[in-house]
DNA sequence: GACAGTGAAATTTTT
DNA sequence: TTTCACTGTC
C-alpha cells in the first residue's frame, strides 16, 4: 500500500507522530486515540523510507497484541514480516537462546513458571512452608522485576525481612544449577550479558536501529533498564503508553517510566494523542468523571470524535444470580433484534467470577469464551507431559525430574529422589567457566542415575533403571532427528523457527510422522502417563487422555528437533493465555479487567462493581487509584453501550455476604447515567452527593425512598417468611446503607431481615 | 513408600 | 464450597 494512502487517514497528531524522526520520542496516546494504528503506520513508515525491517524491534507486553501488531503492520507494508516483532519476555527468550553460554545457561534451557519457582525454592530452602514458599516466590520475582541481585543493597526496598536475601541467594544458586530461566531472568540475564560484554552490545546496537515499546506504562524497572542498554547511541527509540492506564504495579511496572522518559532520553520529544475514536461520548463522559478522582496522573482529557450516544446503566440488582440472569437476558434480547453475541463482552474483576456466568450461558445457550485463565498448562497431566519434555530437552531440570520420576509410580519416593539430586549435584554438577565470560555446564540429573556409585533401595533401583529407559529412548528419537547432535545452536535454533514460519505460511499438509505432534504422542504412551492417568480416575480419565493429545496436536507446526522444542516451549511457556484458538464463531467473551487492555468491545458489561470486590477491601492510596484506573479501563473499551452492574448480596465461598455498591460508582454523576432496578437507600451518584452535603434539608429523594420502604415495613406490619412463619414487626432501622427489620414470629423465634435481600423468602401480610 | 482420612484455610490482577 | 496440607496406618 502506498504511504499517501495509509497517511491519509491519520488525524494531523498521528500524522506527526508517524513521521517524527532525529530524536526519542514519548507519545502519550490515550485510550482509543489509535495507538496501534501509528505504532504500525510508523513501521510501514520507516520501511518505506528506507530502513531495513530486520533492524526495527517493536516490543509489547502480550501475544495477542504482538500479533495482532505483526499482522497489521504487515497489512500495510509485507516487507514488515521481517521486523522483530515480539514481546519482552520473548524477545529476552529470543536472545537468551543465541546468547546462553555468556549467561552460564544451557542453550536447552525452559522456562520455570511461578509453580516451578515455588517446588524449587522449596528444595533449596526445606525449612519453609509452602505459604512461607509462595511468599518469597513473589518477592523473588518482584526483586527481579527491579533488577536486584540477592548481594544487591537496596534488596530491603522490596521487603525489610533479613532472611531474605538467603533464600533468594540459594534459589539462584540453584536454578543456575538447572541450567533453566525464571520468567524475570528473561529480562534481567540479558541486562546483564549486554553489560559484561562490550562487543555483543555493539552487534545489537549494529543490529537494532529503531526500539519501540508499546504499553510502556506498564514496563518495570528491568525493562527499562534493558531498553536503555539495547539502544546505541544511534538508536531511534519511540516509547506509547498512557498513565492513566497502568494498572500493573502489583508486578512491578513502574510508572515513574514513562513519567520521567524525557529526563532519561535527552531531547526526547513529546506528542500527544486525545482525540477518542473508540467511545461514544456519554461513554467517555463517565470515564472521565471516575479518572479524574486520581491525584497522581500528568492529566489529560480525551475529545470524543463520536459525539452523542446512549447514556451508560447502572444496574442495581440484589445478588449474583440477578447479576448473571440480567447479563444473560439484556444479551438475548439484543440478539433477538439482531446484534450479534461477539459484540458483548462480559468483564469481571477476578476470574472466580467467570464462573456463575458460564453456568447461566450454558443454561440459556449462549455462546461463550473466556478468554485468559485457561488453565489448560495448569492441568496435572498437561505439566507431566511437559515436565518429560522438559527433561528431554534439559536433563539438569530437577524440577521436573522431580515431578516425573516416579509418575507413574515407580517406588522412587521423596528419600530417593533427594538422594539422587544431591548425588547428581555433588558428583556431577560442575560449571565450567570460559573464556569471554561463557560458561559451559557439564553433567546432568539423567547421567547421574545411571551410574553405579548411587546406592538406592533395590525397589527404587529398579524404578530407575526403567525410568532411564524411558528417557534415553525419548532423547535418542530427537537426536536422531538432528543434523547437527551438538546442542541447540543459534543457527538450529532459526533454522527451526523459519521452519515453523513456512508452515504457518503454506498451507501444504504436512506429515504428521515428522512433527514434534507425533513426538508428543510418544512421550505420553512410552512415558506410562496415559495410561496412568486414564486409568487412575475412570471418568475424568478421557478428558484427561484428550487434553494431553490436544498438547500433542498444539506442536504440528513444530519440527521433530531439539530446537523445534525449544520453540514449542517458548511458544507454551510465553502464550499460556492466548493459546485458546481464535475462532471465528459468535460468541460473547467472558473477561478479567486485566486482560481487556488493548481491546474494545461495541457492549461491555462490567460486573461485580461492589465495595471490597472493585475496589478489594485491602486497597488503599496508590493502590486504591490503580483499581481506579482498572476501572477506567473497562470503562474505555466500550465502543457504544456501558452497562455497571451492583449488586446487594453476594455468595463468597460458600457464605451470603452483603454487599453495597463500589464508591468508583459513586464517583459518576446521576445526570450521566441511567438506573435500573432500586438504587440502594442510601447510596448516591456525585451530584446527588453534593446537593445533599450543599443543603441542610434531607434531599427529597432520599426522604421519598425512606418514607416507602418505612411506609412497607412499619413496626406492627404482619409478616410471613418461608422458614420461620408467620410473625410482626418489631423495629425498622438502617444498617450501613441497608434499610432493615427486626420482626418476632409465632414460633417465638426473633431475627433481623434486610427485605432488601430476602424478597423470595420474606413478604407482607396486607392487613 | 503409598494412601486414605481429617482438619483447616482460602480466593487478585499476569508475562 | 473446594482445595490442600498434614497425619497416621498399612
Amino acid at each position: 500500500m502506498q504511504s499517501d494512502n495509509y497517511l491519509n487517514v491519520l488525524n494531523p497528531e498521528q500524522c506527526q507522530a508517524v513521521m517524527h524522526e532525529g530524536s526519542p520520542l514519548l507519545i502519550l496516546a490515550g485510550a482509543g486515540s489509535g495507538k496501534t494504528r501509528v505504532i504500525t503506520t510508523k513501521i510501514a513508515w520507516l520501511i518505506e523510507q528506507g530502513t531495513d525491517p530486520r533492524s526495527i524491534l517493536a516490543v509489547t507486553f502480550t501475544k495477542k497484541a504482538a500479533n495482532e501488531m505483526r499482522e497489521r503492520a504487515c497489512r500495510l507494508n509485507e516487507q514488515a514480516q521481517f521486523a522483530q516483532i515480539r514481546t519482552f519476555h520473548s524477545f529476552g527468550s529470543w536472545f537468551l537462546r543465541i546468547y546462553a553460554e555468556y549467561a552460564g545457561l544451557a542453550p536447552n534451557f525452559t522456562i520455570y513458571d511461578d509453580d516451578d519457582m515455588l517446588t524449587l525454592l522449596s528444595k533449596t530452602s526445606p525449612e519453609l512452608t509452602h505459604n512461607q514458599c509462595a511468599h518469597y516466590v513473589r518477592l523473588i520475582s518482584r526483586a527481579k522485576d527491579y533488577c536486584l541481585l540477592p548481594e544487591s543493597e537496596n534488596l530491603s526496598q522490596i521487603d525489610e525481612d533479613l532472611c531474605f536475601a538467603d533464600y533468594y541467594q540459594k534459589y539462584e544458586e540453584r536454578l543456575r544449577e538447572t541450567g533453566n530461566v525464571d520468567f524475570g531472568d528473561l529480562i534481567s540475564l540479558p541486562i546483564k550479558v549486554l553489560k559484561e560484554n562490550p562487543e555483543i552490545q555493539a552487534q545489537v546496537h549494529h543490529r537494532f536501529r529503531v526500539i519501540m515499546i508499546d504499553e510502556y506504562q506498564d514496563s518495570n524497572v528491568a525493562q527499562f533498564e534493558l531498553l536503555k542498554i539495547l539502544a546505541g547511541a544511534e538508536t531511534y527509540v519511540c516509547v506509547v503508553g498512557d498513565d492513566d492506564q497502568s494498572i500493573y504495579s502489583f508486578r512491578g511496572a513502574e510508572v515513574q517510566n514513562i513519567l520521567t522518559f524525557q529526563e532519561n532520553f535527552k531531547g526526547a520529544e513529546l506528542i500527544k494523542l486525545e482525540r477518542n475514536y473508540r467511545s461514544v461520548a456519554s461513554v467517555l463522559k463517565i470515564a472521565d468523571e471516575v479518572v479524574k478522582n486520581n491525584k497522581d496522573r500528568l492529566g489529560k482529557t480525551l475529545i470524543a470524535e463520536r459525539s452523542g450516544g446512549k447514556k451508560p446503566v447502572a444496574v442495581f440488582l440484589s445478588n449474583q444470580d440477578d447479576e448473571t440472569a440480567f447479563c444473560a437476558e439484556i444479551i438475548k434480547a439484543a440478539y433477538a433484534k439482531g446484534c450479534p453475541y461477539s459484540d458483548w463482552a462480559v468483564l469481571y474483576r477476578t476470574n472466580a467470577q467467570s464462573l456463575s456466568l458460564e453456568t447461566e450461558f450454558i443454561n440459556k445457550k449462549i455462546p461463550y469464551k473466556v478468554v485468559g485463565s485457561l488453565k489448560f498448562y495448569d492441568r496435572e497431566e498437561i505439566k507431566d507431559v511437559i515436565a518429560y519434555l522438559s527433561l528431554v530437552l534439559n536433563p539438569r531440570d530437577e524440577v521436573s525430574f522431580s515431578r516425573v520420576v516416579n509418575k507413574p509410580l515407580r517406588s522412587i519416593g521423596n528419600s530417593s529422589q533427594q538422594k539422587i539430586i544431591e548425588f547428581a549435584r555433588s558428583t556431577y554438577g560442575t560449571i565450567e567457566i570460559l573464556p569471554e565470560n561463557r560458561v559451559v555446564l557439564k553433567g546432568s540429573i539423567l547421567e547421574a542415575c545411571s551410574d553405579n556409585a548411587l546406592s538406592l533401595p533395590a525397589k527404587a533401583k529398579k524404578g530407575l533403571q526403567s525410568f532411564l529407559e524411558i528417557m534415553n529412548a525419548l532423547i535418542s528419537e530427537l537426536k536422531n532427528n538432528e543434523s547437527d547432535e551438538a546442542a541447540v545452536s543459534k543457527e538450529i535454533y532459526d533454522i527451526a523457527q523459519a521452519a515453523v514460519e513456512e508452515q504457518l505460511l503454506s498451507n501444504v499438509p504436512f506429515e504428521k510422522e515428522k512433527t514434534l505432534a507425533s513426538f508428543i504422542e510418544k512421550v505420553i504412551s512410552t512415558s506410562g502417563l496415559g495410561d496412568f492417568h486414564s486409568t487412575k480416575d475412570e471418568i475424568a480419565g478421557t478428558q484427561r487422555l484428550n487434553n494431553m493429545q490436544e498438547l500433542a496436536n498444539s506442536a504440528v507446526l513444530y519440527p521433530k528437533t531439539k530446537a523445534g522444542l525449544a520453540l514449542f516451549f517458548d511458544h507454551i511457556e510465553l502464550d499460556r493465555a492466548v493459546t485458546q484458538a481464535e475462532d471465528s464463531s459468535d460468541a460473547v467473551t467472558l473477561i478479567t479487567l486485566h486482560n481487556t487492555k488493548g481491546l474494545e468491545f461495541p457492549r461491555v458489561i462490567i460486573t461485580g462493581i461492589e465495595k471490597g470486590i472493585f475496589p478489594r477491601e485491602d486497597k488503599k492510596g496508590s493502590e486504591l487509584e490503580e483499581e481506579r484506573r482498572l476501572f477506567y479501563v473497562g470503562i474505555t473499551r466500550t465502543r457504544d453501550e456501558l452497562y455497571l452492574t451492583t449488586t446487594s448480596s453476594r455468595r463468597l465461598y460458600g457464605r451470603v455476604e452483603w454487599m453495597s455498591p463500589s464508591p468508583f460508582l459513586a464517583e459518576i454523576n446521576r445526570n450521566s447515567i441511567d438506573v435500573l432496578g432500586r438504587k440502594p437507600a442510601r447510596f448516591y451518584f456525585a451530584d446527588e452527593k453534593q446537593q445533599k452535603n450543599s443543603s441542610k434539608y434531607i434531599s427529597t429523594s432520599e426522604k421519598t425512598e425512606h418514607d416507602l420502604l418505612y411506609e412497607h415495613w412499619k413496626p406492627g406490619t404482619k409478616i410471613y417468611h418461608d422458614d420461620f412463619g408467620y410473625g410482626l414487626v418489631c423495629k425498622a432501622f438502617y444498617i450501613k446503607s441497608d434499610f432493615a427489620i427486626f420482626a418476632a414470629f409465632e414460633s417465638g423465634i426473633k431475627k433481623q431481615f434486610i427485605p432488601e435481600h430476602c424478597k423470595s423468602t420474606l413478604m407482607r401480610i396486607k392487613n
